[in-house]
Order: structure tokens, then sequence, then C-alpha cells
DNA sequence: TTTGTACATGCACTTGACGGAATATAAGTT
DNA sequence: AACTTATATTCCGTCAAGTGCATGTACAAA
């Protein structure tokens, strides 16, 4: 993967935000979906996107499709993700998204029994 | 300056080898042209929109407009283009740019006595 | 006052990315 | 077989970004 793709990548506010929750941990689309507030296709291109790239890879479970950070070779990635809550006032959003993230959890595993997916 | 504004910066070839040769200290447009082997204009634009996003200074020298990194808050610029160098077979470009850096200002220095911009 | 050097800007054209709407698919449920 | 759920894809319009070409500016030298 060449290097230009991953700037490319990074330049959109979406799929940061999408990487940023997915370093927390892999998550299916529907949580996704729900924690950034984002249609169903638009979620599904950026995902796309993505994959193409080499960046994200999926896994089926039962009828989830669950998401997460691919291992590139170096930690450029990795680097850059870590960055994000901490450069600058209008970056909140990303501190805020985890927070979402963890609300969101939380009231699908109380809410409805086994009803979540089972690996996000 | 927004992250992503950033990215976009970085999403450009000529424009990650400018900051590249930059990285190793300032140079002035002319030499920039003669080791990229980029076009006046094509040149110009893209230092202007760098400079515009606050990513560089300019200082005139003489008849020369001497470039320079600025000094972002953050790391992040300098971390991305200490990769440069290691991520990936294709990028020996930058690598090379780096040596054709060296030969250009050392013709410069021997061939036209004080021929060349004072601070780069 | 014209010429040359070093650099910047404006304009027209093309290409590529994002959004929206509609549709497709795959698998389980009734 | 029809329906629902979860997700992917295709078509199309729009708009920003890069390119080429021509031109503008600033300043020193002849």
């Amino acid at each position: 993967m060449e290097i230009i793709q991953l700037y490319k990548c990074l330049c959109d506010v979406q799929r940061l935000r999408i990487l940023n929750l997915l370093r927390e941990g892999p998550l299916c689309v529907c949580h996704l979906m729900e924690i950034l507030e984002v249609d169903q296709v638009k979620m599904s291109k950026q995902l796309q996107y993505m994959k193409k790239l080499g960046l994200l890879e999926v896994e089926k479970v039962a009828q989830w499709r669950v998401y997460r950070i691919a291992d590139l070779g170096t930690p450029l990635l990795d680097q850059n993700l870590s960055c994000l809550q901490e450069c600058g006032p209008e970056d909140l959003r990303f501190a805020e998204d985890l927070a979402a993230r963890k609300r969101v959890m939380k009231d699908n595993v109380a809410g409805v029994v086994a009803g979540g997916c089972g690996s996000c």
C-alpha cells in the first residue's frame, strides 16, 4: 500500500472517526452507524474504501460483519490515530465518539439480551 | 490548522517530496525546481498551497525566496516525514531526492562562485 | 528605459472524490 | 415463497483539486 493512499484515506473526517473507533476494538456496521449517526450506504462505502486499500479487515459473525483495522507493516497509521484526541480543540469530536461508543455498547448489552454482535 | 488539512497536504507526492527536502533544511525555489525537476509555476503553486496552510514560511534573501517548514505546535508532521525513507520499496524516491539535493547544492557551490542563495 | 532573473497569480479545462437515491444480495424467519 | 435484517453496489450529479498556459510583479543590471 502506497503512503499516498494512506493519506488520502486520512483526509476524510468520517474515515478518521471510523478508524478512531476501531482503534479501541472491532465493531460491526450497525454499531458504527449508530455511534457516528451515519446512514447505512455512506458507512458501507467508507468501509469498502478502506477495505480495498487493505486498511480494514472483515469477519462474518452470525448475521453481522465485524470490521477491524488490519495490520499494516508500519506503525504510521497507529501513530497518526493516537494523535487524534490531543491535536486541537476542534478535535474533541474524536473523544466524544469514544464516549458514544461506550454508551451504545452498554445499552446494547443491557437492553436486548444476546442481541448484540458477538464480537463487538 | 485542522488535522484534515494536514492530511490533504500530505496526499500529494510532489508536496511530500518538497517537505521531505525541506526537512533537511531551507531551500530556495530555484533549487527545489532543480532537485525535483518541476517547472516553476507548478512549484510555486505547491509552495503557496502549503504556505497558506501555515506549513511553510518564506524569507527573502537577496533575489531569492527561501522556504522552510514552519513550527507547528504538534510533532505530527515531523513524525510522518520521518517515515518517508523507510515506508516501502516504491518510496526510494524520497531517498533519491535527498541524494539529488546534495548533488545540486555541491555543484552550485563549486561552480558559480557566490552564485547560490546565501542560506540554502 | 529596456532587459533579465526569480517568483507569483489568474483562467480555462479536466479529473476524481463525495453525496443521494435507488437497487442488489445474502441469509435467516414466517 | 414472501418477508425481514444486515450490508453492498450502481448510477448520477456536483464540486473541489490538479494541470497547462499565459500573464503579472518585483527588483536589479545594462
